[in-house]
DNA sequence: TATTGTTATACTCTATAACTATA
DNA sequence: TATAGTTATAGAGTATAACAATA
């Protein structure tokens, strides 16, 4: 009984976090690379493939999918906003908020930049399982909602 | 036999780089807060882990293990050795290359940066199994050697 | 000629704190 | 009082291109 549970993060420690940045990066530049075209950066990418949907978002709620924050997505936004790709309307129900949303102009870029995801993931999981990749996201979303607590050295 | 290898990237398509995402800046932030006493960013933990088994680097290798740019690791490494952390020593070997070390005064903080690092880890992922974290490495081993093509639109 | 790493430049990302407006 | 988001500021991350030294 002790295997399956005191292993669950054995290995060498760290190479779980270790091994999440490496990919991290590699994917974003990968993103880029695979867009290169419509000179969008990496967190543009990942903001504009969250709102592919369609759907209008609350900035709060967007730096929750993006795993960035709202004071980084205030100069993001302004720049995809003055490229005409996505419009902030404050919101009727609570207006100290602004809801986010695809502009016509925007909804090709984002259904793009979701679609590259598509084809890096396609590229690269084609020989994985679905155990595997269920494990992977047991793991991610593990590791997204880890207590965030501060430890006195 | 068809859904094993067609479901392996299935469902949202973009969802594993989405959530790769989210973690990676979650785990990041745990990190920095954890270690705050030892004034390092994100980047500096992960590269001083890197580093924490005492073996030296080129800064090319370090910029593999890192998902970084060497561009980028040359302001971050002049950072870490104006405060004593780390040294760079020509090469004999080639010298054109530098060997990146830990010194004396940069082993602890690297040993602490690896250990905050297993401790998210462990805090995370102790419901999971071996198998999931298994699928867990092999996705983003995946994820980090796919083809890093650039594909016109 | 090709490669290692740095330098220079410009831009993007991030954190903090202060601020406005709203709840 | 608390919250949503912005503004301001400063520092850190990134890419590109040009460069030096070495291979």
């Amino acid at each position: 009984m002790s295997s399956a549970e005191t292993d669950a993060a054995a290995a060498p420690p760290g190479a779980v976090l270790l091994a999440l940045q490496r990919a991290a990066h590699a994917t974003l530049r990968m993103l880029v690379t695979r867009l290169s075209g419509l000179e969008l950066t990496g967190s543009e990418i990942n903001a504009l493939a969250c709102l592919a949907d369609g759907r209008e978002r609350a900035v709060g709620e967007l730096a929750v999918l993006t795993g960035t924050r709202p004071t980084t997505l205030t100069s993001l936004l302004d720049r995809l906003a003055g490229r005409g790709l996505v419009a902030r309307q404050l919101d009727p129900g609570d207006r100290r908020s602004f809801r986010v949303s695809l502009t016509p102009a925007g909804q090709p870029m984002a259904r793009a930049a979701l679609a590259a995801m598509g084809a890096v993931e396609q590229a690269a999981l084609a020989g994985l399982t679905p155990a595997e990749l269920a494990g992977y996201h047991a793991v991610v979303q593990a590791l997204t909602r880890a207590p965030h607590q501060e430890v006195p050295l």
